[in-house]
DNA sequence: TATTCGTGGAC
DNA sequence: TGTCCAAGAAT
């Protein structure tokens, strides 16, 4: 559960070493849970998206309150667990416990999309209709399955991938639908692109960055450096506060969240 | 359904 | 050098 909270968004090779540390330190939910929401955020380092940290921590919390420590197995439970989807859900049940569930990320889905539909990339957006494909793909038998699941994101990932799929080694080259008509290329306008510099994230970013490093709470002033203008400055501050990633404190301090 | 939310490596 | 993007979730 921790490396699919982590690989949300998250190339593997930057989580692995993120992630051996983490289980090292915090080997049970319960462990976690202890800590502060703040150092859940500071051992996420620079993984991006530090919400998933805080969201990590809050699921840990629940488990070691309502799941007597242990992280359900069930489908809907983990649902219900904050910062899991039904990726995050179907990939635990399925991976961690060898149930039967579609594990439908964007690996899977581009393998679908070239193999049985024949066009280069997915939707933008998750499809009923890919989600009816990958209910309808899904073996029967649930040991099956779950290597199924594994097999068919594995592919994606290290063959059928975004640029420069490797056909050769592909094992279902044979009959891939893109393959054989020729790897027609994408269709339409090309995904808006997300400009990064000059954002909110950008410096939201940069003012968790000097919050982490920090061993104490940080005046105002020393937070302001980070960004020039004034306006977006505060707005990514508060936006931080509002979602729970810094604490104010009283006298214009900051720091990580201790509750 | 469309946006928002980080980061750094590959090209 | 700028663009693209990597095992999504929440709203």
């Amino acid at each position: 559960m921790v490396s699919e909270f982590m690989l949300q968004q998250t190339p593997v090779n930057r989580v692995l070493p993120v992630y051996e540390q983490w289980l090292s330190r915090w080997p049970r939910p319960a462990d976690l849970a202890e800590e502060s929401p703040g150092e859940a955020v500071r051992a996420w380092g620079r993984l991006g998206y530090p919400r998933r940290a805080l969201r990590l921590h809050g699921a840990a919390a629940a488990i070691a309150e309502r799941h007597g420590g242990d992280v359900p197995t069930d489908h809907a439970k983990l649902l219900a667990l904050p910062g899991i989807g039904e990726y995050t859900a179907a990939a635990v049940a399925s991976f961690a416990y060898g149930q039967r569930h579609p594990v439908l990320d964007t690996n899977v889905r581009r393998v679908f999309a070239r193999a049985v539909t024949g066009v280069q990339y997915p939707p933008n957006a998750t499809t009923a209709a890919e989600r009816k494909l990958a209910r309808a793909l899904l073996p029967e038998d649930e040991h099956t399955a779950s290597r199924w699941a594994a097999a068919s994101m594995e592919l994606g990932a290290l063959v059928c991938t975004a640029k420069n799929e490797s056909c050769v080694r592909c094992p279902i080259a044979a009959q891939c639908a893109w393959r054989l008509a020729g790897k027609p290329a994408h269709e339409g306008p090309p995904r808006r692109g997300q400009t990064y510099a000059g954002t909110d994230r950008q410096v939201r970013g940069r003012l968790l960055a000097v919050l982490r490093e920090a061993v104490g709470p940080v005046p105002q002033p020393a937070l302001d450096r980070v960004w020039d203008e004034p306006v977006q400055r505060a707005r990514a501050l508060d936006g931080l506060v509002a979602d729970g990633l810094v604490e104010p404190l009283p006298g214009g301090l900051y720091r990580l969240p201790l509750t």
